[in-house]
RNA sequence: GGAGGGGUGGCAGAGUGGUUGAAUGCACUGGUCUUGAAAACCAGCGAGGGUGAAAGUCCUCCGUCGGUUCGAAUCCGACCUCCUCCGCCA
C-alpha cells in the first residue's frame, strides 16, 4: 500500500511513476474520495467532541447531584446523527482502502521502461552456455529414463496434472540441493534459519500483498477462519514482523527457510505443461531481509549476490537480469531475476526473483522499527528472493550435467550431501 | 474433546461504568552531579489518524468483531489466542 499522505499531496507524480508499470491511477476518483472523507470526517469528528463533553458534564453533574436531564434530552438526536455521519465515514473509508490496496508500488528509478519481458535489460551474465557434442534431451526425458528418476504418470495418478513424484536418487539429488542452499545462506551469508508453517490466514497474505488482488493463484484450505497455503515462504518469513516495532540493534534480520511452495497457476494454462518447470507444488530456499531504509538498495544488492554464489557453486551458467516496468511484480519496487540455461530449450529461464518491496508491504504489516534520531516508530524496508527455486535447480542439473549415455553427472558442490557420488545412478 | 484462568503501552504489571489514554516498575531520552563513566536525583516518554504554516487542537485505539449505555479497558455475546489440569494422539 502506498502512503495516501504521498498520494493526496503528490497526485500527479505518483501517477506518472504508476505509468512505467502500466497502471493507470485513477485522480478523479482519489480526488472526490478524498474531498468527501474530509467533510466527513470533520463533521463526525466534531460530533464525537460534542458527545464527549455533554457525557462528561452529565457524569460531573451526576456526581454534584445535579439534574442532567437537560443535556441528556439533546444528546438523543446528537446520538443518530453521529451514527448516520459514522456510517457514511466508514462506508467511504473503506472504498478508499479498497482502492489503494489494489494501486501497486511505485517502480525505481532506475528499473527500465518497457511492457513486457522483451524489455528487461541484462545486468551481468556469468558463465557460458554448456557446449554438448551430442544432441541434449530434457530433464523430463533424462528423469524418466533413470531407474529411479522423475514419474510425472504416477504423480498424476495420485493427484492430476503438474505435480511429480521423485523417485530414489533423484529425490535424494533434490533433497541435497536444499539441504547444500540452506548451509551456504546460514553458515557464509549470515541468515537464520527457520521452519515456519506451510499454512497461513488471511492477514499474512494481505501484509505480503498475496491478498486481496491474487486470491486465484493461491489454494483456500475449507477452514474457517479463512487458510491458505503458502505460495512462497515469503510469507510466513516476512510476516513475523507484521505489527512489530524493532529496535534498530537486530537489523538487518536474515531470514531463510525450505518451504514447498503452492500455486495454482490460474492463467497459465498451456504454459510449460511438460516438465518440472511449473508445478503446482514445488520447493525453494528463501531469503527474506528486514532493513533499514537507508539499507534497502544496498540489501537487495547483496541478497542478488547470495542466490548468484548458489549457481556459482553449482557452476550453472545464469545472467542476472533487471525487469521492466510493464513486468515487475505489483508490490515491487525493483527486481532483478536469476535465469538459468537450460540446454534443451536453448535458453535462460527464471530460477530466482529478487525484489525490493521499499516500504510496501511494512506499511500493510505495519513492521516498524525505532529511529532513534527521531524517536519515532518508522516503516522498515522488506527484500526476499528465491535463493533458489530447488526443482528448477533440479531441472539445471539434470540438463547442464547430462553425458551422451543419459547418465548425470554430481556437481562438485553436492558431493557431500551424495555420499561422494560421481553419477546419478 | 472436557474443566478452569488469562489477553492492558517497547517489556513487566495495576486498574470492574464517569476528567483513565490509562498507576507503578523496567527500558529509553534529556538534565544535574562527575576528569569520564556508573550510581543517585530531576524531567520527559504509547500507537494510528484528521486539521493546521506552526504552536496546537480534535478523533480513534486496552486480543478481534458486535451489543448494552448519555458515557465502556471496565457490563453482555461471539470469535481468535495463550496458560493450567484431565482425556486422546503422530
Amino acid at each position: 500500500m502506498l502512503d495516501l499522505k504521498i498520494i493526496r499531496t503528490e497526485l500527479e507524480d505518483v501517477a506518472n511513476k504508476l505509468r512505467k508499470k502500466k497502471f493507470d491511477l485513477d485522480k478523479d476518483k482519489i480526488n472526490q474520495l478524498e474531498a468527501d472523507r474530509k467533510d466527513l470526517q470533520l463533521e463526525t469528528e466534531s460530533l464525537q467532541n460534542e458527545r464527549n463533553s455533554n457525557s462528561k458534564a452529565i457524569g460531573k453533574a451526576k456526581a454534584n447531584g445535579e439534574d442532567a436531564s437537560e443535556i441528556l434530552k439533546g444528546m438523543e438526536v446528537l446520538k443518530s446523527k453521529l451514527e448516520d455521519k459514522k456510517q457514511k465515514l466508514e462506508k467511504l473509508q473503506n472504498e478508499l482502502k479498497s482502492y489503494l490496496l489494489g494501486v501497486p508500488n511505485i517502480p525505481s528509478d532506475d528499473v527500465p521502461e518497457g511492457n513486457d519481458e522483451s524489455y528487461n535489460k541484462i545486468v551481468s551474465s556469468w558463465g557460458s552456455p554448456t557446449e554438448f557434442g551430442f544432441g541434449v534431451k530434457d530433464h523430463s526425458e533424462l528423469g524418466e529414463s533413470l531407474d529411479e528418476g522423475l514419474e510425472f504418470s504416477t504423480a498424476t495418478k495420485l493427484t492430476g496434472s503438474r505435480f511429480v513424484v521423485m523417485r530414489g536418487k533423484v529425490a535424494k539429488l533434490h533433497r541435497a540441493l536444499s539441504q547444500f542452499m540452506l548451509d551456504i545462506h546460514t553458515l557464509e551469508h549470515g541468515y537464520t534459519e527457520f521452519n515456519v508453517p506451510y499454512i497461513v490466514n488471511e492477514a499474512s497474505l494481505e501484509g505480503t500483498s498475496q491478498l486481496p488482488k491474487f486470491e486465484d493463484d493461491l489454494f483456500k484450505l475449507h477452514h474457517d477462519p479463512d487458510y491458505y497455503l503458502i505460495p512462497t515462504a515469503e510469507v510466513p518469513l516476512t510476516n513475523m514482523v507484521r505489527n512489530e516495532i524493532l529496535q534498530q540493534e537486530i537489523l538487518p534480520l536474515k531470514y531463510t527457510a525450505h518451504t514447498p511452495c503452492f500455486r495454482s497457476e490460474a492463467g497459465s494454462y498451456g504454459k510449460d505443461t511438460k516438465g518440472m518447470i511449473r508445478q503446482h507444488q514445488f520447493e525453494k530456499v528463501e531469503l527474506v531481509q528486514i532493513v533499514k531504509p537507508e539499507n534497502s538498495e544496498k540489501a537487495l544488492e547483496e541478497l542478488t549476490g547470495h542466490a548468484e554464489i548458489i549457481l556459482q557453486k553449482l557452476e550453472l551458467p545464469y545472467r542476472k537480469v533487471i525487469l521492466c516496468g510493464g513486468d515487475l511484480g505489483f508490490g515491487s519496487a525493483k527486481t532483478y531475476d536469476l535465469e538459468v540455461w537450460l540446454p534443451s530449450q536453448g535458453v535462460y529461464r527464471e530460477i530466482s526473483s529478487c525484489s525490493s518491496f521499499t516500504d510496501f508491504q511494512a506499511r500493510r504489516m505495519q513492521a516498524r522499527w525505532r529511529n532513534p534520531d527521531t524517536g519515532k516508530p518508522e516503516l522498515v524496508h522488506t527484500i526476499n528472493g528465491s535463493g533458489v527455486a530447488i526443482g528448477r535447480a533440479l531441472v539445471a542439473v539434470l540438463e547442464n550435467y547430462q553425458e551422451e549415455s543419459g547418465r548425470i553427472r554430481i556437481p562438485s558442490a553436492l558431493k557431500a550431501y551424495m555420499h561422494s557420488m560421481e553419477y546419478l545412478e
